[in-house]
DNA sequence: TTGAAAGCGCTAACAT
DNA sequence: ATGTTAGCGCTTTCAA
């Protein structure tokens, strides 16, 4: 079907009031259902608008009612792995209210960063979400006063007045844990990463917390570096051990997936002599692991979804602030 | 008319011509460098401009341009591991011309699709930048006739008129192939994804030529999923067979970490007895395989940046269309 | 119920 | 060299 498509100048108001017979005023009326207006105008219009296959300009609009449509979504890792599950549930959340989503790359560098914020301002920006690689590290350029709607999200923000949105690390880890309780494992080990990480600490929470309430005493508790090679080095560890534990919950899947390999090619079969949790549910990960892994899942497009529902609040005028912490889901499979 | 000053909201062009006693006429042209301004007065409103913190409105300067300083990166990936890095390049030759750059996510939905297209024109998008998960899936909308420039990355396109950057396939699996060649390896066989993608058929035809220029015959061809378990099958056939190859030129990283795993338990030593390329150099999976992985880097960065200088420059009204083929690079690790 | 007109913040042609 | 003015495409009073 051929389409009266001009693909040279987009119409204006002004072709669609004319092509209707009636003022520009009339047409934004009907475009917004503002006004009064006879249902006949009404529908004349649109049937115009419709045949002429005209787009209002949103920027013109946005000289009026002070709002762009857009945000921008800052994060300094480099739009790594968890940056894009927060940023496809922020963008289909925020594009059902037609919120353009401006997607930058922080760097390290503090100048460029301003110079990007900058450029996001310029472009009237209505809220501007902050993401980052690792929950506690902070955005080198000072996000206060701009006097727009700040989120941050899996990243820490002390700007007061400003909203934060985390995974509930402490309650992964007792999901982790917990389940692997039920499962009948009593001796529990937790090889996570480095220590100055809030992340590893409240992980090593969680895991302390569900033993706690059952009763039972810590396995050891390991800290490393995110890698396969650390999990691999920790088993080697804990197995040549006095009291080998029987469950193992990691810190993230990587290091899960080490601990796997290690136990194989040490000859002991997991689950059945030492099970094994992950955390980050890296799906890719997760299932190449032999055993297939049980792991945490942060939710993470839940949380970018969030994000954005707070965010169009926001900008309509709500005021939010203080930490929010949303549930970690366990994924199931066969290393437990 | 004038009301008494407003300290809430951002200072406007007027504002700025109040405070350094010009008119906004000559605010503008100091701010745009554009009609003649003696130095004096030049310097005057530029410290103007710096004290009251002015930005200019980018969306009332569209109004004139016609240009919004802005792109739209549709990607059907679910921001995939391809995407960001070319997000990545993308993003960084573009703000430095200052423009934006709105990322939606295309669902296999093509009424919603058609939505979030809508939205991006709306917005006024100065260019369009498609990306997708396996390069020869098609956009489910037609992007013809839009009357702006469109880029496919990593992506098929079709349009006539459009123009495609794709990373050169071929040359990246002749690259890897050669490598072994020159490191002595004789039998070498390919492991790959399935037949139907573009980009297996090509390297594929990079591995042959390597071969066919040493005058060497082609070990076998396997195509299977793109999965470590496929590469581990794979390898259990190949190490079975009447003539080991000593070497196996993988599609991709996955499969290659499934041989390097499934050559370790059989206790044949890589690189020694069998040497293995990857592809993608998808560095965490590439690192931690067993030996670190040697694997052909598809710059996908590059690819990026070149689409961001492409757009750039069509943007400026330059045309370009047919398909380029940026080059690969080897990375060199232990498993060769 | 509709249209005319005054802007939104800015640029650019035209005066002075 | 600087100011004035007419818009860019749209919304929103205010009259008619």
């Amino acid at each position: 079907m051929t389409e009266p498509d001009k693909p040279r100048g987009a119409a204006t108001i002004h072709d669609v009031a004319r092509a209707a017979g009636v003022s520009i005023g009339t047409v934004s009326k009907a475009l917004n259902a503002t006004g009064s207006l006879s249902e006949n105008t009404r529908k004349r219009v649109m049937d115009t608008v419709r045949s002429l296959n005209f787009r209002p300009n949103t920027l013109a609009r946005s000289l009026h009612t002070g709002l762009s449509g857009s945000v921008g979504l800052i994060s300094n890792d480099s739009f790594g792995r968890f940056t894009m599950p927060i940023m496809e549930g922020l963008e289909g959340v925020l594009s059902q209210s037609s919120i353009g989503v401006f997607m930058v790359n922080a760097t390290d560098d503090a100048d460029r960063e301003r110079a990007h914020l900058d450029q996001l301002l310029a472009k009237q920006i209505d809220g501007l979400i902050v993401t980052a690689r690792r929950a506690d590290r902070r955005p080198s350029v000072d996000l206060r006063g701009l006097g727009l709607p700040v989120i941050y999200v899996f990243s820490q923000g002390d700007t007061p007045g400003g909203l934060t949105l985390l995974p509930d690390d402490q309650g992964g880890a007792w999901l982790a844990t917990d389940h692997l309780i039920r499962r009948g494992r009593r001796r529990i080990a937790h090889v996570t990463g480095p220590r100055d990480f809030e992340a590893v600490r409240l992980r090593a929470e969680g895991w302390r917390e569900a033993l706690a309430a059952a009763n039972l005493d810590p396995g050891p508790l390991m800290h490393g570096s995110w890698t396969e090679a650390w999990g691999r080095a920790a088993t080697a560890q804990l197995m040549s051990g006095p009291t080998r534990p029987d469950a193992i919950v990691c810190g993230n899947d990587l290091i899960a997936r080490g601990c796997a390999d290690a136990l194989r090619e040490a000859g002991i079969v997991c689950p059945t002599e030492v099970a094994l949790t992950g955390f980050d549910n890296w799906t890719v990960m997760a299932e190449a692991c032999r055993p297939a892994l049980t792991s945490v899942d942060m939710n993470l497009i839940q949380l970018g979804a969030e994000a954005g529902q707070k965010m169009t609040q926001m900008i309509k005028g709500a005021e939010a602030s203080g930490t929010l912490r949303l549930p970690c889901t366990l994924v199931v499979r066969d290393s437990t």
